[in-house]
RNA sequence: GCCCGGAUGGCGGAAUGGUAGACGCGGAGGCCUCAAAAGCCUCUGUCCGCAAGGGCGUGCGGGUUCGAAUCCCGCUCCGGGCACCA
């Protein structure tokens, strides 16, 4: 009836059937081998743009896959529905609660990817903000606490004045802006929750090297743990008996060299150091350095102005039992190491910056090489001015120094990380409440588990004050100390959204369970996850906060010790750019699928973001993009019409003979060619080269039916075609497939290429001389060594260029290349 | 500044030591059609040449090798990450 295959019919209907048929639903007692992919869940900011296209589609191909391989493969689906847009939204546009908001957004994006094609398993589906999931997150959080790796405390915070919350460390960009609202970001001192990522920062570290993922998210990983080896020591301060400053160095060969010493304004002794007549300077620089922002202080930093003041004390260098000036400084930083330096500024760039402009004396203790135009030397070379180190090289210095400090009881090796405690303290509304309360007379006092789950007050107002709605909730504010029964205030602050998404992929093995946060049967069966599939902009946060959880929850019994690393394997999808950055809601440069479905249709769409570019680069949405998009139609088109013929086409004419069985042959041989390398391709995600290997294949297909290759080679032929492109082109792959056979191709099994036709019986063989190529001889595979240096030399086109020479040396690559030498 | 990627036709890209440019987009010509759409066929790196054929060619300069887009050294440009972490 239909010759044309009507996509806009089709798409939506396989789409209900797979859905009906809960093809992609798995459970524990599945027989199958578990595989479990999963795509980074979404936050759901509304219709899915080309980014969510590229990401889901990549997705669907390996569940689609891995499903024909045979696994019983676990595709769930969820959205990460708190955070700030919702709230933002709700602010600014007055009547909508966040919830009903983000809920219209999650209908929105739940849409795209099922017209996509993309299948999950639905029953799966979690979501952050349903109360189910926050009790589990606030009982985790309860646990934490308990354990000790949720804790309290006052810390200098970066402060977003446009978003009104603080921000972890993560979240602040490289130039002390906000990364969601761009503002520049302030510091403030305040009381906030902790979780202590840092008990696990040498676990996670070391185990990256054995985890397979890509290189360089393994090294971000590392730069951002920061791992540093080396001293803590004490220097005693001059008539300040029992006042003594820790510092912490990777230098300690460098000890004869400390001219000075500074503390960081935020430093304890900061106040007891200084001296009346040094007050006002050292009060002044503390007062400028607690206002600015990271970014301003650095700024003032390109003036090359070291800014800094004496605090008029002095401690005692061990290593030279003089003394030094103590100073405080803004370049050193509060909240690494112990937030005091010992300054030796003959190997420090810093030191010596600081040294001129404060004109401090430097003390050279290693030799720069011969030539060193610079001023401070931080390299290798031979130690000098450094009493019993003198004549050492920097390394055998360092260690013993190390054992010097360490014998007189002045200092111990220490390791130290650059990675924080990982502050999850919001001010905002919109995310899931701190299950603690303060009591006046017990003080920080966790939520009872069976209260559990606190939830949000729903009659609030969202008003642009800046302060989370829920500081003035009277009823939410007011409870009962689980204590000692008394009144209590609630706890307002709620959990960053990376807390949520730190162990979704954990749940979605038993997303349904009422008792624990994780059946641990679910979660042996399934965890880890082998394929996770994100953008590398989750390098960092959310995949080292998943990496803590996983171990975390581990070590609390709430989820499988024995898993330690939630993610085999890692796929990072490059990004799709519009006008020159990522293609995103917040940027407003998005393209939506929708005229996409129905101009051409999902199936076309999904080609061709597997092919237009390999699937980890980046690639540029251009004009030419819809001329690529309308080729893949074009393409989809030419393998419907293997299925359905136009009745003017003719096939399978020629009679059978030599010729026939030829092509017939060499049909066969390209089918078994695409299975391989489609096979291969799809397991590597180079999917571009897999539609690549689909085309080559439907066009040989057609040139043998064009020689009329009997019917029964074209009709197994197209049968593979139709299996092959079954993961990519699922709509019309199913279509297809039930018109010739009935049934459902995402079933059949995935082909498997019979190395017999991978081998060719001739094969053209290169002939060069000195590497250049002269001639191509077709010869038998098996062709020995010496026959093809028989042709090679045989060829006339050889012959005119040795005019007569012998060849000096002959190369032979029997049966692919012979290179003759002269 | 440090670290990590990348650079191949008009365009997206393929080839990881052995025929550079697979596959596709765009372009040119032809067929079909009253016409169009759809489709089919041929050509399409560049220069010289009527042609046969030949020269050149993977950002630039060197090197290793019988042979380099591919490996090594040094540059240029582009992208990303980190950046006062002692």
């Amino acid at each position: 009836m239909r010759a044309n295959y009507d996509f806009e019919e089709a798409e939506p209907r396989w789409q209900r059937r797979w859905a009906e048929e809960g093809t992609y639903e798995v459970d524990l007692d599945d027989p199958r081998p578990p595989y479990y992919v999963l795509s980074m869940y979404p936050y759901p900011s509304g219709p899915a743009h080309q980014g969510h296209v590229r990401n889901y589609t990549f997705g669907d191909v390996l569940v689609r896959f891995r499903t024909m391989q045979g696994y019983a493969v676990l595709s769930p689906f969820g959205f990460d529905s708190f955070g700030l847009p919702a709230e933002n939204a709700a602010i600014k546009g007055g009547a909508k609660h966040p919830r009903e908001y983000t809920e219209a957004r999650i209908a929105e994006l739940r849409a795209s990817v099922l017209r996509l094609g993309a299948v999950y398993d639905w029953r799966r589906e979690v979501r952050s903000h349903d109360p189910d999931y926050m009790r589990f997150n606030q009982l985790i959080f309860l646990r934490l606490l308990a354990a000790g790796l949720a804790y309290r405390r006052e810390a200098p915070v970066n402060w977003c004045p446009g978003c009104q919350t603080v921000l972890a460390n993560e979240q602040v960009l490289s130039d002390g802006t906000c990364e969601r609202s761009g503002d520049v970001v302030e510091h403030r001192l305040l009381e906030q929750w902790f979780l202590r990522i840092t008990k696990y920062a040498d676990e996670i570290l070391a185990a990256l090297d054995s985890l397979d993922w890509p290189e360089r998210v393994k090294t971000m990983q590392r730069n951002w743990i920061g791992r540093s080896e080396g001293v803590l020591l004490r220097l005693p301060v001059e008539d300040h008996p029992g006042a003594t400053i820790e510092v912490f160095t990777t230098r300690a060969d460098t000890g004869f060299g400390i001219t000075y010493v500074v503390l960081s304004p935020e430093h304890p002794l900061v106040a007891e150091l200084t001296t009346p007549e040094n007050r006002a300077a050292v009060t002044r620089l503390c007062r400028t350095a607690a206002s600015e922002s990271d970014r301003q202080r650095m700024e003032s930093d390109v003036s090359l102005e070291k800014r800094g003041a004496y605090t008029g004390s002095r401690c005692i260098n061990p290593f030279t039992n003089e003394p030094v000036p103590i100073y405080v400084a803004d370049y050193v930083i509060a909240t690494y190491g112990t937030g005091a330096i010992m300054a030796v500024p003959a190997e420090d760039q810093r030191d010596h910056d600081f040294a001129v402009a404060h004109s401090l004396p430097v003390v050279r203790t290693v030799t720069p090489p011969q030539g060193f135009a610079g001023e401070a030397w931080s390299g290798p070379g031979t130690k000098i001015n450094s009493g019993f180190l003198d004549g050492l090289d920097v390394d055998t210095a360092k260690e013993r120094a190390t054992e010097w400090l360490v014998a007189g009881g002045i200092g111990e090796r220490s390791v130290q990380y650059r990675l924080r405690d990982w502050l999850i303290s919001r001010q905002r509304y919109w995310g899931c409440p701190i299950p603690v309360v303060y009591c006046p007379a017990d003080g920080i006092v966790p939520v009872a588990e069976a209260d559990l789950p606190v939830l949000l007050p729903e009659d609030v107002e969202f008003l642009p004050t800046g302060e989370s709605p829920l500081k003035h909730h009277q009823a939410f504010l007011e409870a009962i100390c689980p204590a000692c029964g008394g009144s209590a205030t609630r706890e307002t602050d709620t959990m960053d959204t990376f807390v949520d998404s730190s162990w979704y992929f954990l749940r979605l093995c038993s997303p349904r369970d009422h008792d624990e946060p994780v059946d641990m049967a679910s979660a042996r069966h399934f965890m880890p996850v082998d394929q996770y599939i994100g953008g590398i902009t989750h390098a960092i946060l959310h995949l080292l906060y998943a990496r803590f959880y996983t171990r975390a929850l581990g070590d609390l019994g709430l989820a499988p010790p024995e898993i330690r690393e939630p993610f085999t394997q890692l796929f990072c999808q490059g990004m799709i750019r519009l006008g020159g950055s990522a293609m995103s809601k917040s940027k407003g440069n998005v393209i939506s699928p929708d005229e996409y479905f129905k101009s051409v249709g999902a199936d076309a769409l999904r080609l061709f973001h597997l092919f237009v570019a390999p699937p980890v680069d980046d690639f540029d949405w251009t004009p030419q993009s819809d001329e690529m998009i309308e080729g893949c139609a074009r393409y989809l088109r030419r393998v419907w019409r293997l299925v359905v013929p136009d009745e003017n086409e003719t096939a399978g004419t020629a009679a059978p003979g030599t010729e026939t069985t030829r092509a017939t042959d060499e049909l066969r041989r390209a089918t078994h060619r695409a299975i391989d390398s489609i096979t291969t391709d799809l397991g590597r995600y180079e999917f571009n080269t897999a539609v690549s290997a689909l085309m080559e294949l439907t066009n040989a297909i057609y040139r043998a039916r064009h020689l009329g290759v009997d019917h029964a080679a074209v009709d197994d032929s197209v049968d593979t075609l139709l299996k092959l492109l079954a993961p990519m082109a699922p709509h019309l792959a199913a279509e297809a497939w039930e018109r010739r056979h009935g049934g459902h191709v995402h079933q059949e099994p995935w082909p498997v290429a019979d190395p017999a036709f991978l081998v060719e019986a001739k094969v053209t063989m290169i002939v060069q001389t000195n590497g250049k190529l002269r001639d191509r001889i077709l010869v038998d595979a098996s062709i020995a060594e010496d026959e093809a240096t028989a042709l090679a030399l045989a060829s006339a086109k050889v012959a005119e260029v040795l005019e007569g020479r012998s060849p000096r040396r002959v190369i032979v690559r029997a049966p692919n290349l012979v290179n003759i030498v002269v």
